[in-house]
DNA sequence: AGCAGAACGGAACGATCTGTTCCACTGCTA
DNA sequence: TAGCAGTGGAACAGATCGTTCCGTTCTGCT
């Protein structure tokens, strides 16, 4: 007993550790290209045996729901970060979604909504994002750089279509979501050239989709 | 024989004919929204059995070629429609984007794109598709209206984007369609708030995907 | 009126895919 | 050196999907 590992796990430990991080890190690539992707997948990008993702997850779900889980505290801890930034609020905005798309934890989060039954601190954890996404918001839109008719719902939405560009190419597709991003954020930018057509998303909307596969 | 039918078709005829364009109709839906849609989908959504659908396509191949081959065609008019109008061009070419985004023709073309291997017609309608599109696209950019730092690719790109939104209500999904379309089209139009990061898309980048799916 | 056949709906079939289990093996750890 | 946590991958059962097949309906013609 005691303490039998002070620093660096060594052999055999490590191999797992190492496996741990290598397979949520491969899970991560594979569902967030397709949310339907087979157990299989996952493990040959990982380089691990299926065995190894099994002795961890008990069920394809419960990978899943770990998945959506890393990412929505991802996500969270994005928004918090732009929270306590003492930059304008716009700036701390613009940043916190780039970062936001970097790390793609409310995308994952968001494709894999209907995939699987949420559990309560899935639940808990998506209603401390809006609550938080909405203070943020708020704050921004107050700033008046914002354009005010457009609604949280809205940007989640159109954050989640930058998040689908994807090309072949190595980082092709990152750098495209960037891009892209940033014309997005010029739209959305104080001042405005026009009107939009049609009503603003509702967040009814969104939790709407939250149903879309499971059973009534 | 000699002229049995002067006037509309009627009876069997008739509802033969309805149903051909029930189920492309239905076809064009289900695979917008799952390229990967069973064939007995279709048929559901459709409102006919299987077998009318197989007596009109011996294969699920066939099926998505002619949908293909439809979708480019509607794209294509949308374009040549633009082509001739009379309005200033930035005008023609919003609402030959909103014409786009409406019948949804192009976007079905690249999401199937990856399905099956293009014939000879499909290449040769493409390519005119895209001579088509590079011919606006100059003109457009000449007339000063539309900022510069962003290629044909770029907007190919975004477009496919805009047509991925959608939610599960009625009609919801189209009116987003048009409500973020102008948004987009207000952050191409000039004058620019600022630079874009990164290297725009090249057509080179949007041929590549053709290939995804089909054998090296 | 009656018939030939076009068109249809949907059950049935076989191939393929996928989640999960199982077992033999490896190399630390004690 | 014995034991066991950890692993790779074959094997299995269930589900899915493209396609075929068969019995029925309805139309157009004689």
């Amino acid at each position: 007993m005691s303490a039998p590992d002070p620093g660096p796990l060594s052999g055999r430990r490590a191999q797992a550790a190492r496996n741990d991080a290598r397979i949520l890190d491969a899970a991560r690539e594979v569902f967030l290209a397709d949310p339907d992707a087979p157990v299989a997948a996952v493990a040959t990008r990982a380089g691990v045996g299926i065995s190894a993702l099994y002795r961890r997850y008990p069920s394809k779900q419960d990978l899943l729901r770990a998945l959506a889980a890393d990412g929505l505290a991802r996500y969270i801890a994005d928004l918090e970060t732009a929270l306590a930034a003492e930059a304008a609020p716009w700036d701390a905005y613009v940043a916190c979604l780039h970062r936001v798309v970097e790390g793609g934890g409310q995308a994952l989060a968001q494709r894999l909504a209907g995939t699987f039954a949420p559990t309560p601190e899935l639940s808990r954890m998506a209603e401390q994002a809006t609550r938080l996404a909405d203070t943020l918001l708020d704050r921004v839109r107050r700033s008046g750089d914002l354009r005010d008719d457009v609604s949280g719902a809205d940007i989640v939405l159109l954050l989640e279509t930058v998040m689908l560009v994807d090309l072949p190419g190595a980082d092709r597709g990152a750098a495209l979501r960037h891009r892209y991003l940033t014309l997005l954020l010029q739209a959305l930018h104080n001042p405005v050239e026009g009107p939009l057509p049609g009503a603003p998303a509702q967040q009814a909307d969104l939790v709407a989709r939250w149903r879309g596969s499971a059973a009534g």
